[in-house]
DNA sequence: AAAGGGACCTGGCTGC
DNA sequence: TGCAGCCAGGTCCCTT
């Protein structure tokens, strides 16, 4: 389940392996993957041909590849993308490439100017760094690349979907993702809050807006309006570093007690980050196919009955807004009135 | 107006 | 053995 760790994962992929690259021509193989495209897949790959990738940004859970003709201008249009809850984005050489010297699958990251460095095999035991599958099974969309790669969009349950748009600035200036300098963004992700990871992000303010919101705390972690990019995973990792149940209320917390809980949903995504985020199954893996390693250091979510790692008490397993929550009963106490 | 709930999807798993 | 039903959950949209 893609969330900010996973995407920033592929964001970063694409940094090094699709940046710099044209697009010449794109297979819509899946109407439902583009139907957020108000022309439909003609109008995406109409939008799309002839574009240079100029940088690969993310905000939350949305990443989106700038598309350049003027390097000193900002980028004015966008492909945007959302993974879902099962989308991948695998970039696809083909031989004479691999023999040209493009890094093989496994092989560490080189990263471009200003970037930090991503080595996606250190972290990780070769067990989980498979290669690509050399199946198209739910391939939804295929970008093909002027030098012959290709950026294939694959999603298992369609929830996530590929959208070519215009950009708008920023509300304040800053830098509309983690990825390029410029202040803009796609139009579709402008109500999107800053995420957690994001240098521009006004920590204080967030405190204030969510204690004036009249909430269960969990639903104001999950409300990507209000901040980006934690999912029902880290959620609940959060909370349980932050000892604090999901049910709690948001309007009766100190703001120190929230800052706190912030701080830690930040810490428990750059941890998941820097083993390639969190895989349970082939549904998330990076762009070159290559699983996460953070399952194993999940304290609670997924975890029923096991103990907790703080207090050994048995988590626990909750229904909550139509998910599962999962939480330890003793060092997460539940409030005693709704 | 803010908050909550359901729909959208498919494949893997469970239980009868 | 086969199949129905459940479960995973991010986001949009509708209702309250």
């Amino acid at each position: 389940m893609p969330e900010l760790p996973e995407v920033e994962t592929v964001r970063a992929g694409l940094a090094v392996r699709v940046v710099g690259r044209t697009v010449a021509d794109v297979d819509v193989l899946h109407p439902r993957a583009v139907r957020r495209q108000t022309g439909g897949a003609a109008e995406l790959v109409a939008r799309l041909r002839g574009r240079t990738v100029t940088a690969a940004v993310r905000r939350g859970k949305y990443l989106w590849l700038t598309l350049g003709t003027d390097a000193a201008a900002p980028p004015d249009e966008a492909l945007l993308a959302h993974l879902g809850m099962s989308g991948q984005l695998l970039v696809q050489e083909p031989d004479q490439r691999r023999a040209a010297g493009i890094p093989d699958l496994g092989a560490p990251f080189l990263a471009p100017p200003g970037e930090r460095p991503v080595d996606l095999t250190a972290t990780r035991p070769p067990t989980l760094v498979r290669t690509i599958p050399a199946t198209t099974a739910h391939l939804r969309v295929r970008l093909r690349f002027d030098d012959g790669g290709e950026l294939w969009f694959v999603d298992q349950r369609t929830f996530g979907h590929l959208m070519a748009t215009t950009t708008v600035p920023t509300e304040d200036g800053a830098p509309g993702g983690l990825g390029s300098d410029a202040p803009v963004l796609p139009g579709p992700v402008a109500h999107i809050a800053r995420d957690l990871l994001d240098p521009a992000l006004d920590r204080s303010a967030l405190v204030r807006r969510t204690r004036a919101r009249v909430t269960e705390v969990k639903r104001a972690l999950l409300d990507q309006s209000l901040v980006s990019g934690v999912g029902n995973i880290y959620a609940d990792e959060a909370l349980w570093r932050a000892r604090l149940h999901g049910t709690r209320r948001t309007d009766r917390l100190p703001g120190a007690r929230l800052g706190s809980l912030f701080d830690d949903a930040a810490a428990v995504m750059r941890d998941a980050l820097a083993v390639g985020g969190t895989s349970f199954d082939a549904l998330y893996v990076d762009v070159e196919g290559a699983a996460g390693y953070f399952a194993r250091s999940l304290a609670v979510y997924g975890r029923t009955g096991m103990p907790c790692p703080r207090c050994g008490a048995p988590v626990r397993r909750e229904q909550f807004m139509n998910r599962s929550s999962y939480s330890c009963p003793r060092c997460q106490r539940r409030p005693r009135a709704m």
